[in-house]
DNA sequence: TTCCTATGTGGCAATATAGCCATATACTCT
DNA sequence: AGAGTATATGGCTATATTGCCACATAGGAA
């Protein structure tokens, strides 16, 4: 029971990790494959720095890996089902959405 | 771009209602079918109110619903595919485990 | 009604997270 | 070496999350 915890917690590092919506569009961003840091601060207005903080929590948490080529760092997707993962959340989303509009409505 | 943004805040939101050891036992706690709170309240030391609060986590992000049935509070899970990612997820702690032991260490 | 049990909520203090700026590192080019 | 580019880190403040206690609500039993 302790021991589910502590398992319990290294997951929701994990789940911590993509649990934020710049990092959830780095994901996806690096589903075709890997991307420089320069290509994944295109995509978003915050400054590098902060772009380069939620990389390396991708990082940390194991989700991505980084390789050095010259300048530039690429970083690439480890955990491929991460992406399933955001295709389910993507459906709850849609569901959420249509019980708010009242389609739905409880039953 | 902006469009995408605020989807990904949604779908953030859903996991971050996962993204905690205590909520993420409730789910897979839930995988064969619903618990009352007095049940999942047995799983954990935490205060019941604290138990509460997590539910209510959980069912605002749509990832549970409820049902009152007398005194007791039954509660489902509503988005079964989040037990994959729970597999998936417990892969990348295995693989992150593996290499922190050194068996990997890169290459 | 009064008591008891199951669950939810308000409020607070401790801790964690986010994002900016400034600075550091590391590589390339001249 | 010095200048420029790409990326990372330290430090700070603002905000969000957590978990406890105390209290509120609601249904069942006496």
């Amino acid at each position: 029971m302790k021991r589910e915890f502590e398992l319990a917690c290294l997951k929701a590092e994990v789940i911590k990790a993509v649990a934020h919506p710049t990092r959830l569009i780095m994901v996806e961003a690096l589903k075709d494959g890997e991307r420089c840091v320069c290509e994944l601060n295109e995509l978003f207005d915050a400054d590098h720095s902060t772009i380069s903080k939620h990389l390396s929590v991708l990082r940390n948490a194991g989700v991505v890996s980084d390789r050095k080529e010259g300048l530039k760092v690429f970083y690439k997707l480890e955990v491929p089902c991460i992406l399933n993962f955001i295709g389910c959340i993507t459906e709850v989303v849609e569901t959420k959405a249509r019980r708010q509009l009242g389609v739905v409505k409880g039953k």
